[in-house]
DNA sequence: AAAAGCCCCTGGATGC
DNA sequence: TGCATCCAGGGGCTTT
């Protein structure tokens, strides 16, 4: 489900309220995709500093350590004073005494995980490999292109590998490329400089125009106050399959490109 | 080193 | 109505 726009949704929206709070306990349910890697015990009493995201990670940090926590594919996070009764697929309620933080996760590809720091390895081995954030002033152009020129996977794929650039899933590599004019079985080393500013500023719009928008809420998105997300209804390609592009009514493709399905117009964007 | 496939898991939509 | 099949916002791990 949650790309970087969900995740800095969630984020923003729980953050403020969280932020000094001290852990009363944590509840954790099923299995998650992970184990927390520590006894819940000993997060007793220790206090949240912050919130941060990294690519679609949250970093929730305590003093002392930090937790990681993932959205997986159907992860959604709630945060209220007094939570309902715990359902069968809330895995994680962090109790603090500012309200409980609640994570809801039907299929449990998200994660809770315990690191010491940020430069532990229980942490890089989650953080180390992820490229630059698009929305911070890090993201420096040269080194995008430069990313891109040394791979020789589809576009797409690169972009979704997250190791040139975090935080772009499945819905917003279609519509980075839609807005790039770039079709996305490019080979990314073949793009030259000009195709790849466009990619690069595109990339930069789709992000923060859907972090606006409060997201995309295809099923069951919803930030830590409940409320949906709107970016969806502004998708180009994205689930649009057979209908008419909206710049040039050609009818939108669908492909498969490692198991994933993939938008574009076949005339506004060019191999 | 990089690319491509394979899973983890549940629920909803679709088809026979 | 019942049951099988396919598909879904991710990403680490294993195999080529």
């Amino acid at each position: 489900m949650p790309e970087l726009p969900e995740v800095e949704v969630t984020r923003r929206s729980f953050a403020d309220r969280i932020q000094g709070a001290q852990i009363l306990s944590l509840r954790l349910g099923k299995p998650l995709r992970w184990p927390l890697g520590l006894d819940p015990e000993a997060l007793r009493g220790r206090r949240v500093v912050a919130v941060r995201r990294r690519g679609k990670y949250l970093l929730i940090d305590l003093d002392p350590g930090l937790l990681l926590l993932h959205l997986g594919m159907s992860g959604s996070v709630s945060f209220a004073v007094q939570q309902p009764a715990a359902g069968v697929h809330d895995h994680v309620d962090l109790v603090t005494d500012q309200g409980t933080l609640r994570l809801n996760d039907p299929r449990r590809f998200g994660a809770l995980v315990w690191a010491a720091s940020e430069a532990a390895p229980e942490a890089q081995k989650l953080l180390g490999h992820l490229g630059m954030e698009p929305l911070s002033d890090g993201f420096d152009f040269a080194a995008f292109v430069q990313g891109l020129k040394k791979r020789q996977a589809p576009i797409k794929q690169v972009l979704l590998a997250g190791e040139v650039v975090v935080g772009v899933g499945n819905i917003y590599a279609s519509e980075a490329l839609f807005l790039a004019g770039i079709r996305p079985t490019t080979r990314a080393s073949k793009i030259s400089k000009p195709r790849a500013a466009k990619l690069y500023a595109a990339v930069r719009d789709v992000l923060a125009r859907a972090v606006e928008k409060g997201g995309s809420t295809l099923k069951d998105f919803s930030n830590a106050y409940g409320e949906s997300g709107y970016f969806q209804l502004e998708a180009n390609v994205y689930g649009r399959e057979g209908e008419p592009c909206r710049v040039c009514s050609t009818p939108i493709k669908m492909i498969r490109q490692g198991q994933r399905a993939t938008f574009y117009c076949p005339v506004c964007q060019k191999p």
